[in-house]
DNA sequence: CATATACAATAGTATTACTATCGTCCTGGG
DNA sequence: CCCAGGACGATAGTAATACTATTGTATATG
């Protein structure tokens, strides 16, 4: 992956007031963004918070994003992005469909396990956010407005890819686009319930997430195991 | 589910400051908060709203609830306690294990089409809440504490009962529990991409969801397809 | 008849989620 | 070199939210 700690990645929607890659103040907001909603909880995070710990005024970060919501759809949205370079890279160059779904959903079910390079944020903790509070980010009223607006289209091109690499195998699967997001959602869901409410999943499980979506796809297509 | 409407469902643990089934305003609180969050969503819900609807002072409100995190996890508690009861009824009586598999996913994965009749809360409209908030029940920095105070345990039944019709069909199989929770929550995931994020799934999917997750288990466990 | 309960009503506090305004530094263009 | 505009800090203020506390009163219970 180091690779990739170069591309710049970018939330193509206006979820933002000002673009926060622009200024410098622009991303010491994402990376203490993280770095408290990480520690705090989406609930106790606070613009206020955000400030003093940037030594700033509420004011300056209202200039940026209109609100916590937005901001966290933002990160999100940044995180589901960042996968899905990971998921080109690591399923480039392998001709044999079969072997690059097998690549493709471990690389998507896979933890983060390093910071990364992006200096302004720590990929690690932004992982962590992504398990833990980007369901809130589409489980709103708004959902379909903000949908509309094109806030969740990095999660659409991540799953989208996914179902891509279904289809490559099975053009004849009827949901591909209901199991690509199954896959995605479901290994979140597993690494909340295996990190934080552990009775909820096997003791073994957290090791092999990945395996059991391989296994859990492969399966279903009717492909032979891995 | 005729038969299940007269079942009296009890929320075990205190989430509660004071039992809402014991009287005539915890009834009505039940009730309103329902209609209110359905409406509303759980983020622009306030005890503030709920007391107004009521007819009486926010202070009534809190002598039976903590908060409106504890007023979500009840009413989640409620409904996953509901729902362990049509599994049970609705697996009931049949022999075949593969078939009690079978009947016990589509009990599971089936949406709530008709309001029930326990006249203190609307069925439909808890279950649209289940859909959509239940997430934020788990999703939070106290989910630990607050799992082991008890406050996740109908899910964790629910979440066994289904393992259980699992493990009945195939013993050796490596994760029937994260299998199980799988399905619980993917089928709740897709209820709701259908519904409010139609892009993200296909059309037809909506009316298969439970069809979906049959397959996906059987062709999991290597059963001869339904 | 005494007492506890259930509830309504009022008041008050700290925090949050903003909005508005103003002064200042810095930079780049004319 | 000046000045216009952007970027930011600082202060102030508002409305809503999330509570807590207190008191009065009707009703049921023992």
């Amino acid at each position: 992956m180091n690779r990739l700690a170069n591309v710049n990645i970018r939330v193509n929607e206006p979820v933002y007031l000002k673009d926060p890659l622009g200024t410098e103040l622009g991303l010491r907001i994402l990376e203490h963004a993280v770095r408290l909603i990480d520690e705090l909880g989406l609930e106790r995070f606070t613009f206020g918070k955000l400030a003093a710990s940037l030594g700033t005024a509420e004011s300056s970060v209202y200039r940026y994003f209109d609100n916590k919501h937005r901001l966290l759809v933002y990160l999100v949205g940044w995180y589901w992005s960042w996968r899905e370079y990971k998921l080109v890279f690591d399923t480039a160059n392998i001709s044999d469909p079969t072997t690059r779904l097998e690549k493709g959903i471990r690389s998507m079910t896979e933890p983060v396990v390093d910071k990364g390079e992006f200096g302004y944020l720590d990929l690690r903790a932004l992982y962590r956010i992504a398990v833990s509070e980007s369901a809130k980010a589409y489980l709103t009223k708004e959902a379909n407005d903000e949908h509309k607006e094109g806030y969740f289209s990095s999660f659409k091109r991540l799953s989208d890819r996914l179902r891509d690499l279904v289809v490559a195998v099975r053009p004849d699967h009827p949901y591909p686009t209901l199991l690509a997001s199954t896959v995605i959602d479901g290994s979140m869901v597993q690494r909340f319930f295996a990190d934080h409410l552990p009775s909820l999943t096997e003791k073994q499980a957290r090791q092999r997430i990945p395996d059991h979506f391989v296994h859990l796809v492969f399966s279903t297509l009717a492909l032979p195991k891995r």
